[in-house]
DNA sequence: GCCAGAACTTGAGGCTGATCAACGATTTGA
DNA sequence: TCAAATCGTTGATCAGCCTCAAGTTCTGGC
């Protein structure tokens, strides 16, 4: 946690992944009850932090991966023309900071996009017992993989995509991560801002905006201020895999 | 190893990290004698592969993690348009397909640019031997994270930068891992064509082409064919950081 | 409820890099 | 040695998205 923002004591919050609702979706998966109940003395949190409020910033020293209990957060780093790159949105049951391991330092900042609480995993600690517990070593090594997985996902789409097809394909993504949560996968919250889509897109405020507008002018979605709703999911997919530009429209994509 | 395209028995192959010059860059480093005698009976290789050849591909069962010994590889996926995508290129030292252990299977395409060798590490047999060497567990969460650090900074160099500036990164970027080898960071070869430059830029070959000319024509490098030598790195570094369009063109960049 | 500031929308015009096309250079195989 | 193919260069044109600018809606504090 930075300390200059926010003086938040971990230390003293009790967290209990064995009786967490995430468990499944979060480092605990697959661990047996005993292994449970080891973490369980190792995990701190629940933490909650404010809208805007940092998790870890810039240059912190790297002590503990967090965990998104609930809300919702930004990864992002501000380059030397002064914008901000945002790099990933994370939510509940996700992880954030392994990016951090090699250098002990974050290189990136990651802030609540709203009201927000957090497990801190204490990488010592976790790295100890991982040698106990050969199965969490292997969700480790199973989680940065998916990050990693994900990483490259958006590589791919912010390379030599268009902008229909970029905000086709988030629209897409969090449609999937709600799902995943139990919510409803047609219709959600953005957490985020346009200004913040676009800096994660890596387009312009405006271009987003026109975007949204020409989506709902033809029927693809739904908007009203920050609340979408997802109305022809088959046609979004077919705008992630290219179609809309020389491409059959159709469905005969290959998936 | 991609099965139909040639057949690879790394099985008789006895590597030695124990007694490989790339030791110090690859996963054994830090590991105690004792230690690397043991990852000495696990690992396999050095495997050689053609021009073009595969080490794995997309949708092939991930069994190991590949380690260059020599040589360059490029990773790559093929889009729904037919173009390739090429997410990472690899050197000795560096270590392919951390990104499956999640799923299982490869997601993407490993090739070899050049004539090279590897070492296989077998992802079961390493798993096991990380419970008996905490070092190396550290070792491999060290380098899973070092790849996330370093496609974080590919996102951020395709997300709203110039062709200039991307061009400039990449050759300075080069510069350091040769460097790192042991190889001059001012001259060295591109093993790569300009097609596979710009599929990992998100460049067309032309801008590529052209960018390279302007360059030499400014002075920043030499380039005769594949060999590039770079002759004022200064510049260079201001551009990556987005010099040459309206900013300060001097050496008052934040690095 | 009102005001200030932020967030978002909408429009006009310009620029970067893609596209299309042709040509030169290099490599490969017969 | 030549033909064919691949790779790379160069030029002209075009379009998608950015930039700049102005207006509108939303939000939070008093």
């Amino acid at each position: 946690m930075r300390e200059s923002e926010q003086i938040i004591d971990f230390s003293r919050l009790k967290a209990a992944c064995s009786r967490c609702n995430l468990q499944e979706l979060c480092l605990p998966r697959g661990l047996s009850a005993p292994d449970l109940a080891r973490l369980d003395h190792v995990v701190k949190g629940a933490c909650p932090v404010q809208k805007g409020g940092y998790i870890f910033s810039v240059g912190d020293r790297f002590e503990a991966f967090y965990a998104v209990r609930s809300g919702s957060v930004k990864v992002s780093v501000i380059n030397a023309a002064g914008e901000e790159q945002i790099t990933g949105f994370y939510f509940p049951g996700e992880i954030l900071g392994f990016d951090a391991i090699d250098r002990r330092r974050h290189s990136c900042s990651a802030r609540a996009l709203e009201i927000s609480t957090f497990c801190a995993l204490p990488y010592e600690k976790i790295h100890h017992i991982c040698v106990q517990i050969p199965e969490l070593q292997n969700q480790i090594f199973r989680l940065m993989s998916r990050e990693l997985s994900i990483e490259n996902k958006l590589l791919l789409t912010l390379n030599k995509r268009t902008a229909e097809e970029r905000i086709a394909i988030f629209l897409v993504n969090l449609s999937a991560r709600f799902r995943r949560l139990g919510y409803s996968g047609r219709e959600y919250n953005l957490p985020m801002s346009r200004q913040e889509i676009g800096d994660y897109l890596g387009l312009t405020i405006e271009t987003v905006s026109r975007l949204f507008k020409r989506f709902q002018r033809d029927g693809l979605i739904q908007l009203d201020k920050k609340a979408v709703r997802l109305e022809d999911l088959p046609a979004l997919h077919a705008l992630c895999d290219g179609a809309g530009h020389g491409a059959a429209p159709g469905k005969n994509h290959v998936a």
